[in-house]
DNA sequence: CTTAGTGCAAAGGCTTTGCAGCAAT
DNA sequence: ATTGCTGCAAAGCCTTTGCACTAAG
């Protein structure tokens, strides 16, 4: 999934290989883990500085359709994307927001069982750890 | 955890037992599964025609701080919110947005046990399932 | 009586939409 | 030469905030 084939896999699909949507490819690698559509326009404005934020999520949507970038569950607010290159869960701050890449494996057979038996077909599990990060956790209730 | 004791357990908290709390937190157990705030209001308009869409987040809020409520990951947009009664995971349409409650064990000490080592304690896990519902299912791409 | 809570309105933040101009094929 | 994309601006949603008035304790 190198960036230098994500303009033959647009191309593929049907997609234009526009130097905004390869930016957001490459930005999207770099920052690995989990970013905000700002996130990602702010890491490109110094090569391009006019890219602009509904841009971004143009960009961001159709690499999703690519199925290289994927949307991740938050508990609401602001939108958070991934790259679905090494599958991982997260823990989320029920306070602040923060989100932590966490590497362990889950049993979750059951869970996409009950999902397909209830019509969800070739669906993906995640899971979500919600509770007080280090940073928030010694402050006021 | 029944609604009657919910005056009770507001005042315990230092809260005051207002008609809109006891109001949210019959609704949220008669919707049971998961409920926008939207959802909630609409719900009791009949009864309590001037509650306003703020009070229902207000209560909800601190229904919340309560244990009572919680709210439920999802992959951006509106807030849903449950009920803590049974334990449950999600799935959800990346499509249309619907949730569906799945009654189903996930093995989740692994995932548990690696947010604590990066400093989340006392966090509650929440397994969520991301595919395409039936009813999208066939339909325009 | 006191002070928290409601209701209303308005602000705020993030995401999506519309459209003219530009660029990829 | 076409038609899809970008960039900008504006609209849209949902959620939160501020403040006067009401009501809980």
């Amino acid at each position: 999934m190198g960036s230098d084939r994500l303009a033959e896999r647009l191309r593929e699909r049907g997609y234009r290989a526009t130097p905004q949507r390869l930016a957001v490819g490459r930005a999207m690698q770099r920052l690995a883990h989990h970013a905000t559509a700002d996130q990602v326009a702010e890491a490109l404005a110094r090569d391009m500085p006019g890219l602009a934020l509904p841009t971004v999520y143009a960009a961001l949507e159709v690499l999703e359709t690519l199925g290289d970038v994927r949307r991740v569950a938050t508990i609401g607010g602001t939108a958070y994307f991934e790259t679905t290159a090494r599958p991982h869960h997260h823990a989320i701050c029920t306070r602040c927001g923060t989100i932590e890449d966490l590497e362990a494996e889950a049993g979750l057979k059951p869970v996409l069982e009950a999902a397909r038996r209830v019509g969800f077909a070739d669906a993906r599990a995640e899971v979500t750890i919600l509770g007080t990060c280090p940073r928030c956790r010694g402050r006021t209730p």
